[in-house]
This record gives structure tokens, sequence and C-alpha cells, in this order.
RNA sequence: GCGCCCGUAGCUCAGCGGGAUAGAGCAUCGGCCUUCUAAGCCGAGGGUCGCAGGUUCAAAUCCUGCCGGGCGCGCCA
């Protein structure tokens, strides 16, 4: 529960008492010093203006008509006009003993009950291996889908397969002109074609396959080079997410939106409301007429512009009837994923049911340097060789405790630290050291017991290891809802950290009674609960054991 | 030129639906292993929260302007 919920009634009462209720809707926070309390409201500053009376002088007058339980709570009047309530012991320990008794359902939450959820992400263009950017995409979009089911949302996560299009068509050409140079022919390259040495792979693979029968320059030719190319990225690409964990349970293919009618549709409703024109042979959407720009949908080639499927599948997408669609973006996208929010609410659409997270760019260092290129293959960095050199956790990990709005730098120097300097060790390291008690209590003969007495829990390091714990839900509840996964990582560090404390300063097996020793483990099975579910939120392995380096 | 993001400790960043002494990690320096994993704990130093105005009882947090950095602004995706 929260301490929130608990004051209110009782805040509220007080506030009547004294002729001040409903002027202001009390104000909570968590005071960052101990000193000032488990919690604290700062009414009587808000009301100080409507009554017309010093803050300090409120706060007292609403202390003394504050009828709280004096076995659970008290208060206190400080600074300018703060409330601090300081909670007992004892309350926390009964805290402690009912999330205890919640098992693995303790930081789950329902406001998301009942209603369905898409979230999408990665999809990026099979037209060659992912990189740092779609990266941390994918650690982000996995996350936040994690977070929403943990609310209570039902989930569907998404790619969007952009298979239709120029850039098909162009790694097509580039596959059939590797292929021909691999046949000893003297032909050219595209001008934009794909550069990477997978091209080179690829036609490969298709001088294996198909021998030279595909010499002779063709349509069709070229489609065969294209369909093999776009089989081989998008086989690479799902091995490369599978690596980090990630699973899609949607392969939404663009071109489908062709095949199905959709983008037809969209250009239809879009012209009955008069919002098309045609100029130099395009067609165009006005968004001018809401404070946009003018874009091209349909090119004087009759092909579609990228923005016309996009507007068409997230039609779709709303069409299909998610409460939640939430689409996970890099920075590139800010300039067109508006124009499609803005077409879509042109066609009467609901947009708010649309989320954008938009994430910003992400720069490789080394010592401080910018890397540009892998040292290895001499190429631009594939997230392949990230998960190569630092693994699933280490790579997830850095990709998600920035905030998503701010330019992520990723440092290898201290990615590779396999030691005290790398912040995901420290929190697997709280987790496996809490298996090891277990380990530790089962070899001696000693039996926990899940249902024991937490009352004796009082010393500071215990408590304030239970105050954070019983944050868990929140905590989970606000990065959900304001889809900012490093909330959780943050708060995973601080656990782990009041772990690490209470298991300097108070033994579990070799406590000073058998009644402190199981209360204990109580605390630290609880802990250790809060550690697993919330590293698997963020996909990360909470190992049962880690091996000490070696110095 | 326009739009979005960022400017907080030597470095990388939390905090920013306003609140009481601005935090963490790394780096630097000093303590702690006959006891459940020292990948740990305890402590120290280090800041005009880019600058200037404004709103407020109260601004790192909200508003405006400026300066600095990133990204975007195609009949490319």
């Amino acid at each position: 529960m929260l301490l929130e919920s608990y004051l209110e009634p009782y805040l509220h009462e007080a506030l009547e008492r004294i002729g001040a209720a409903g002027l202001v809707s009390p104000e909570f926070e968590v005071p960052r010093v101990p000193e000032h309390g488990d919690i604290a409201t700062t009414v009587a500053l808000q009301l100080a203006r409507f009554l017309r009376r010093p803050p300090r002088h409120i706060a007292e007058e609403l202390a003394r008509h504050l009828r709280l339980p004096a076995h659970e709570v008290s208060v206190e009047v400080a600074g300018a006009g703060f409330l601090n309530f300081r909670f007992t012991a004892d309350f926390f320990t009964r805290l402690l003993r009912h999330i205890a008794d919640l098992g693995d359902s303790f930081g789950r939450s329902t406001i998301g009950a009942g209603k369905r959820a898409n979230v999408e992400y990665v999809s990026a263009n099979p037209t060659g291996p992912l990189h740092l950017g779609h990266g941390r995409n994918a650690a982000l979009g996995d996350t936040i889908a994690n977070l929403l089911a943990w609310c209570g949302y039902e989930v569907t996560r998404e790619y969007y397969f952009n298979n239709a299009g120029h850039q098909m068509a162009l790694l097509g050409q580039s596959i059939y002109a590797r292929y021909r140079q691999l046949l000893g022919d003297d032909y050219p390259f595209p001008p934009d074609g794909y550069h990477g040495e997978y091209i080179w792979d690829i036609a490969r693979k298709l001088l294996e396959r198909y021998g030279t029968s595909l010499r002779q320059e063709s349509d069709e030719h070229v489609a065969i080079c294209r369909r093999e190319g776009e089989r081989w990225c998008f086989a690479h690409i799902r091995r490369t997410l599978e690596r980090m964990g990630i699973r899609h349970d949607v392969y939404f293919n663009e071109d489908s939106l062709y095949h199905d009618g959709k983008v037809d549709s969209v250009l239809n409703a879009l012209r009955e409301r008069g919002l098309l024109y045609e100029r130099d042979g395009a067609v165009w959407i006005a968004l001018s007429r809401f404070g946009r720009q003018d874009r091209v949908l349909v090119k004087s080639t009759g092909e579609g512009t990228y923005r016309l499927p996009d507007i068409a599948y997230h039609r779709d997408k709303l069409e299909r009837g998610y409460d939640l669609i939430v689409d996970v973006l890099g920075a590139d996208h800010i300039a067109t994923i508006d124009d499609v929010l803005t077409a879509l609410k042109a066609l009467g659409y609901d947009t708010t049911r649309i989320t954008v997270v938009l994430h910003q760019f992400v720069t490789l260092t080394e010592g401080g340097q910018q890397v540009k290129m892998s040292k290895r293959s001499g190429k631009s960095y594939t997230l392949d060789e990230l998960l190569d050199e630092l693994g699933p956790d280490v790579v997830r990990f850095f990709f998600l405790m920035r905030a998503p709005s701010t330019h992520l730098e990723f440092e290898l120097e201290l990615a590779r630290q396999q030691t005290e300097a790398n912040p995901v060790f420290y929190l697997q390291y709280a987790y496996a050291r809490i298996c090891s008690i277990f380990r530790h209590a089962h070899a001696r003969g000693i039996v926990p017991d899940e249902a024991a007495d937490v009352r004796c829990l009082t010393l500071p390091p215990e408590q304030t290891l239970i105050k954070l714990l019983v944050r868990f839900p929140e905590r989970i509840r606000k990065a959900a809802q304001l889809y900012e996964p490093q909330l959780l990582a943050e708060y995973l560090r601080e656990v782990a950290q009041a772990f690490h404390t209470f298991y300097h300063e108070c033994r579990i097996v070799g406590a000073e009674t058998p009644e402190q020793m199981q209360a204990r483990f109580v605390l630290a099975r609880v802990t250790q609960r809060v550690l697993r579910n919330g590293l698997a939120i963020l996909g990360i392995s909470a190992p049962e054991r880690m091996e000490r380096a070696e110095d």
C-alpha cells in the first residue's frame, strides 16, 4: 500500500476541521533526507495563499487536528510548513509481511487490466545487419512491453517489416551487381547501393544455389536477388534479436498493405475528405491546413512514398482496436511521425491512443574517443559485434540506463570491465549473493520459514531496505507510464545498495536468535524476488552464482 | 531559417507533473576479508545546476530570450 493513500483520509479529515477542504489537492513527496520522515506533504504551503496566513501556522493547526493512529504514524511540523510523517518500524514490518505473502505477484498492478497494448519496435528495414541505434530501440521497446505487461496490459510486440519500396529494390540491385561481379563481369554497382560485406555473402550464396543461371539480366533475376536478400537479412536480424532475448508476436509486412488494399483505402479516405491534390504528376497531402508542410504521398512514377504505407499501417493498428499503441522510434523519425499522426487525425481517428517514444542517438566511445568503425571488421559497429564482445546483459543494460530522450554514450572500456566498474554486475552480484546465502543455509540444514514473524526487523539497515522494497510496484508503474526504463534500473541499483549495506551489518545465518534469522530470511527472499523480477523486466539475467574475478 | 532533444561534480549521467542541506557510477585519496561471495562495505575531496530575465511563499525543475552541442527538415526510408 502506498503511504500517500494511507494518509489521505486522515489529512482530508483534518482539512475539513480547519475549514480548508477542497481548496487544493494535497501534494506528497518522499523527503531526500531521512530526518524529514518517510513522507511529507506541502499542503500547508499550498494553502498559504488561499488562507492568507503563514504556512507554518497552517501546518501547526493541521497537525493538531490530525487524528492519526499513534501506533502506526506520527507527524511533525518542519521547515517553512512541511508536515513530516514518520511511520513506526512495526508498520513497515507489517508491510513487509504483506509483500512477502504476495510472492511473485508483488509489483504487478491492474491499471492496464482488460486493456490491449501494441508496442512496435525495431522495425529496421531488412537491408542489412542491425546497428547500435537499433539495439537501443530494441532494448527500449522490449522493456516498455515488459513494463506494460506488469501493469496488466495484454501486450502485442510488433515489428513493422519494410519490405516494399525503393530500398528493397536497391538491395536486390546491389546483390545482383555483386553476383555478376563474382562471375567476373564488369557490371556497374548501383550509385546508392548497399556496400556492406554481407552483400557479397548473399551474392556468394546465390552463386552456390543458382550457379550462372541468373547471368542474363532481367527483372525476374533481380527480383530473385531481392527476395533472397530480404530473407537473408531478416533471418540475420531475428537471430541478433534473439540473442538479446527479443521475440516479436507479429511481423507486419509492409507489402501486405498494398496487397490487402489498405493503401488504396487510405488514399480514398483522404481523397473523400478533400485532403489530396495533384501537382507535377504527383499526389500530395494538404497537411499545410494543419500547420505542417504538404507532402507527396504518391510519386509521379506511381510509387507511394514511405509516408503513405506508414499512414495505412497506423490506421490499421487503430482499427485493430488497441487501447494503447506505442511506437518506439529513433530521433530521425521526428519529422515524419507527426505527419502520420496529423493525417490520421484529419481522418477522424483518436490519435491520443498512439504514443511515440522517441529515442536519441547512440555514440560509441572508447577511452573517451568516438569509435566509428569496428576494429575487427573495419566497418561500422554492428549490434552483433557488440553482443559478441560484451554479452547481452551488458548491452541491454547500457542501452536502458539512460533516459530515451538523451543522447547515449556507450563507453566500450567501461562496458568491457568484468569487475567493479560495471553497473550491471552490481545488480547481478546482489542477486547472486542472496542466492548464495540460501545455498549456505541449505548446506547447514537450515530451512527458511517463508511465513516467519518479521516484527523484529527494526534496525536501520533492515528498515531502509524494507522502505525501498515497498516502493517496487510504484516504480514499475511510473516507469511504464512515462516509458522510461531507466527509472527501474536506477531503483534496482538502490535496492542492491541497500541490500549490500544490510548484508554487511546484519548476519542472517549466525543471527543472534533463530527468530531474527528467520525474519531476515524473509527480507532476503523479498529482495531476491524484487531483483529477479526487476532484472527480468529489463531483460537481464539474474545469475544464481557469479565467480569472483581473479585479481 | 524552421522543428525535436540535450547543456547538472574531472568524465558519463540521475533528479526536472516546483519544495527543506542538488545525487549516483566512474576517476582520485583513506579505511574494512579467521564470520552467509571484497564483482562488496564505510569514509573524504570535488558543483555560480550553460547565461540572462520572468512567474511563485519556494525554480536545477515552469515560461521567454540568448549561447553551445546533437538530430531531422527530398517525388530516400
